[in-house]
DNA sequence: GCCAATACTTTACTTTAGTATACTATATGC
DNA sequence: GCATATAGTATACTAAAGTAAAGTATTGGC
């Protein structure tokens, strides 16, 4: 607990490609990007769309997509609070990889 | 330890995408995969050549890649063995994804 | 005064991923 | 007879990912 010089960096710093599949992987990360190809949108309503995810799991990648940059974050201090998540433009420039994934998906995962 | 019944199948069967994204996921798989492009390989080639992996997880990943028909096992009678390692039709299919992704990781990773 | 709605937080786990290191079998070369 | 090489196993962990379910603050509607 006490020297804190073990930062475990990741080091994925070697490499690009280790770096952007440390990002891709994740369980529900690229789910969240797909959903939110579509448009700005409130937490509830990620929540809904993103089948299957829970408060816990989508709270946590959407700190971390905004921390790297994938996702913008706008609070409104409204009453019941209104948060909108969006792509930034890094974000976006996701979708060749989102498409490529859904292609060799459809073509080689399904039977037919 | 008893009842199997919870067989725990990872209901991705719901998306082809989520699939997808069960198989891509993993620190290492897609490095593998990458290193595999190039042509067939011995464990032990392969070992040196995905820099940063232990016997044990190429072990867990090249069976689990088997398992999922993106890796084949050959494996010779020779003392000491021969085991060779390349991909599948299915596995070559996925270099539009790693590629895609690579253009991502230089692109928008890279400082420059 | 209670319910609903939003965007979380908190607690308490279980499961999977990943790391480190030592060990095995066997023939060949020295 | 000892080291070397290959393709793993075995053991013993730690850390990270993921799950489940309840709680919080606030206010407008009924």
């Amino acid at each position: 607990m006490a020297l804190q010089s073990k930062k475990k960096t990741k080091q994925s710093g070697e490499c690009p490609f280790q770096e952007a599949m440390d990002l891709i992987a994740g369980k529900w990360t690229m789910s969240i990007v797909n959903v939110l190809m579509s448009g700005t949108m409130r937490f509830k309503e990620l929540e809904r769309q993103v089948t299957g995810i829970n408060t816990r799991m989508l709270v946590k990648e959407l700190k971390q997509l905004e921390a790297k940059k994938i996702v913008k974050r706008k609070a409104y201090a409204t009453v019941p609070p209104t948060v909108e998540y969006s792509l930034t433009e890094k974000g976006t420039s996701l979708k060749p990889v989102l498409t490529a994934i859904q292609s060799w998906a459809i073509s080689v995962l399904q039977p037919r």
